[in-house]
DNA sequence: TCGTTCTATGCAACTGGTTGCACAGCAAGC
DNA sequence: GCTTGCTGTGCAACCAGTTGCATAGAACGA
């Protein structure tokens, strides 16, 4: 169950509440991690109750009041304890793919819609990032010299920018491919 | 679902029983989409109570009977109607980016035997898959004009080498990353 | 002959994640 | 004044996927 490590992970670099931790979810964590708020609303709930984590009610002017979460000990040493077992490295889960070899048995140029609003989204994330990464870590207004917390970030983020150049890449190839086949025989 | 069409797509390919789609699900439909054998055969059995699919009792000589399935009208008519949909581009889910980012507040020298046995099989990953394409696509015994199906085929495989090229890759980046930090300063 | 491996199928219990819905206060624009 | 949108929290139902276990015949090597 990784999402209560990366919430461990997430709350260790910021406390926070669980909208706070949604929208992070939906940035930074959520390139390698994706949740929804019901679904930290009910892991943060349980692991208060297993005593991994503080809460600290904080009114606001303006907004409604939160909650705020922080690591305790049992929490910190909870991520510890994981971060020292092996986890099975994951393979993909690409519909896409599916679909790819799906379109063989159907029309493939109908695909091309499909891959190239893909392509678009990818894209984005991939500018997304990089103008993450000059903010954060390599322009002008980043921190001179990076703490350790900083540079496994920078290495994570820069595993996120490889994963969408590649994806880029391949979609180039796969529209290729498709033009290509439509090109040839339209269809089966 | 996607299940449901990863196992459309593969019985359209070829017609097997739900043993030899378990196979298939490590090997080439399981580069891209993982399922465990017990699923599998639940999911075949939904799927023909629907009408998705024929079943056909083989038996066999030196081995147990076998139920081989193949793809009924109305499954054709689904994974159609699916491939016409549009679906999200789905994101990462990596353990292992979660750890390196949690490992700033534990050891990071730590991370390295772990990061160093995904490398390994990444590593291995890859190596597989190019063996597989050559074998398949581009070595003197394939077949010499690829028809659409493998061409289709192919350009999948090829987003699975791009994957683990590139995950290769970024491990290299982590291992120098904490390797670096490890000589810097050991911990925070 | 005995344990192991391979083919082949399946159930049951659990857990993690998704979807749909609800409530509430406040701000901003039409 | 009304709708829209943002902050903030949450429940309930459902579904997909994982884990552990069970069974059974045949092959194969120690």
């Amino acid at each position: 169950m990784a999402l209560e490590h990366a919430i461990l992970v997430s709350l260790l670099e910021q406390p926070g509440s669980g909208y706070e931790l949604a929208r992070r979810f939906e940035r930074s964590i959520g390139y390698f991690w994706t949740a929804t708020h019901q679904q930290i609303y009910r892991v943060l709930k349980r692991m208060e109750g297993d005593g991994l984590l503080d809460v600290r009610d904080v009114p606001q002017e303006r907004r409604p009041d939160k909650k705020e979460y922080s690591v305790a000990g049992p929490g910190r040493a909870a991520l510890s304890g994981w971060l020292h077992e092996p986890i099975e490295p994951e393979s993909l889960r690409h519909d896409l793919a599916v679909k790819i070899r799906g379109a063989a048995f159907d029309d493939p140029a109908a695909l091309l819609d499909e891959v190239e609003r893909h392509h678009r989204v990818h894209s984005d994330r991939l500018a997304h990032y990089l103008t993450g990464e000059l903010r954060d870590f390599t322009g002008p207004d980043a921190p001179a010299p990076l703490d350790a917390g900083q540079e496994l970030q920078h290495v994570v983020l820069r595993g996120g920018i490889a994963y969408e150049r590649m994806t880029v890449a391949w979609l180039d190839d796969v529209l290729a491919t498709l033009h290509r086949l439509g090109a040839a025989g339209p269809r089966r």
